[in-house]
DNA sequence: GTGGTTACGTCAGTCATGTTGACATATATG
DNA sequence: CATATATGTCAACATGACTGACGTAACCAC
């Protein structure tokens, strides 16, 4: 009983630490997307069209299996939001050189200037928080965070050098 | 800023760590979700039940309203969501003592028992994330996360000691 | 105690985004 | 040539959001 009010047993310290956890994520995620997302309500586009519009936009030319993949959703999810896309030219496709089957992934210029719009909030947002932290505990939230993905999506994200760079 | 220690392209660098920090955000978030959402799934249920059940399980006697503030739905759409808890004895509604028009909501036994069985699958990722990351990486984890929340938002989460604490 | 406000519920319709399953086409590959 | 792969498409369905309108009970101020 009164462990509660002193802090001292750890048992309880813990799930409050861990419950914490949860919920940064669960605000952190809400209040991260809720800008875009009303920026989109505009264009008649969901948070699905961001998110193939900034992969795409990040991955220039990548191949729609490749997209479904990091996305985790089924290739007629992907076709509805990405068939708009195309239809109305923020995205292109053309086919692969070596594999002609593959349709690779570009954004038209109207798409590099949605993908900007929406994600420049984000980024904005991001560069807010971690102006406000520090350079330290930007460290230590990657850290985490990478220690949240599944083993198998970590390698999307190049370990960071320890110290300075010498070389190249 | 940190840009010096690498020397290369810093506005090139501070654009790639932005958007490593998006794509934490959204591969953490993707990960961290579907552990529960398959669990959900036996039930008949989905993430919505989930939020509920924990955000209930964590603020015993929540008011209808003040659960709309956190989930930021409509109350139309919590309706349908609690209503199956409610009807499934998950969770009960006992009106208020000092107004009565309020329904307060709690977990029943069942839904404790279902609550712990999602949130287990959290806890444990972010337990070992924390692990492995380390004190001071989690304390990094929770300045930035909570720079990305809206303002509004943080009074949720009391501010941490600065240092180790020596005594009381 | 009447009247306005608040807390909550409900009916009805719509939309965005996910799912499964089946089938089609073009290309690559052995 | 046969089979596997990359992609697309049609159809049906579920979940969880939304708006708008309306209803009821309880609180509160005058």
């Amino acid at each position: 009983m009164s462990d509660i009010k002193t802090g001292i047993n750890p048992l309880f310290l813990r799930e409050e630490e861990l419950r914490q956890g949860i919920e940064l994520l669960f605000f952190a995620y809400r209040d991260f997307t809720a800008e875009p997302d009303a920026i989109l309500g505009e264009y008649g586009f969901g948070r699905a069209h961001h998110r193939v519009i900034y992969f795409v936009g990040r991955h220039p030319g990548i191949t729609v299996s490749d997209l479904l993949e990091i996305l985790r959703i089924t290739k007629q999810s992907l076709s509805r939001v990405l068939g708009q896309l195309v239809t109305e030219k923020f995205i292109v496709q053309r086919p692969g050189v070596r594999d002609r089957r593959q349709r690779l992934l570009e954004l038209t210029e109207k798409g590099v200037e949605l993908e900007r719009l929406l994600t420049e909030r984000q980024r904005a947002r991001i560069a807010r928080a971690y102006r406000e932290a520090g350079a330290e505990a930007v460290e230590g939230f990657r850290k985490v965070m990478l220690g949240l993905v599944d083993e198998a999506g970590r390698g999307r994200f190049p370990a960071r050098a320890a110290g300075p760079r010498r070389g190249a």
